[in-house]
DNA sequence: GCCACAGTTCGACTTTAGTTGAACCATCTA
DNA sequence: TAGATGGTTCAACTAAAGTCGAACTGTGGC
């Protein structure tokens, strides 16, 4: 299996629009998505409305984002770098990204 | 209960993202609504992937687009005319419904 | 080396969503 | 007003997604 240290990513031409839009759908994975939008950030540093969430669950959120394309995850150091995928996102789907996350959410 | 001939709809303040994102983040749903792009349509002439699909399956797809506030079902006489709610979604989420239905899918 | 740390993965479970036949309800037509 | 038509709703089931403790893995500090 694959080892925790290198988790895989779709490439930018397999980004496929419903499995992104499932993933932008849950109000978490939203929240982490735009906190992303101003750079990447350090796992721990991303908040998320329950902050005693355990982390099992938080890293299957980070899943479901990574695996559709949204986020990297990558090694750093100890920690994991997560970035949002602005570039891939823009080129394969144009004005996608910015509409969902300027979007009023959730009022 | 509501009869089958009034069915009820999201008010626009009240449509809410990710469930318009989930709405949306399944093909055949997705496909209905790339479908009324061009104007409204009656039920029967929507056109599904799998043109077998039961009714019951089919009108429960509907009510997904209908309560997220992506659709309107309104009777017409013995049918049903479907619309897509463009100036509901644009006034809440701009750019957002442009973005999806223009957006490849499902390569 | 050993241990703490930050996160992933696994497995079992709960919850939510999809599927479908059958019953039902309006509407149209004869 | 009886029957056919086009759809909704219900109920029961199947499938998929979310939750989370426990075990595991790579890294850094001592």
């Amino acid at each position: 299996m694959a080892t925790p240290a290198n988790l895989t990513h779709p490439d930018r031409a397999d980004l496929n629009l419903p499995s992104v839009l499932f993933a932008l759908s849950d109000p978490d994975r939203l929240e982490i998505a735009r906190q992303l939008r101003a750079g990447p950030l350090d796992m721990a540093e991303c908040a998320l409305s329950n902050p005693d969430m355990p982390k099992s669950t938080k890293s299957h959120l980070m899943k479901v984002l990574r695996e559709a394309g949204v986020i990297r995850n990558e090694a750093n150091g100890r920690s994991r770098r997560l970035t949002l995928r602005t570039d891939d996102l823009e080129a394969r789907f144009p004005g996608l990204l910015a509409a969902v996350l300027d979007a009023p959410s959730p009022d």
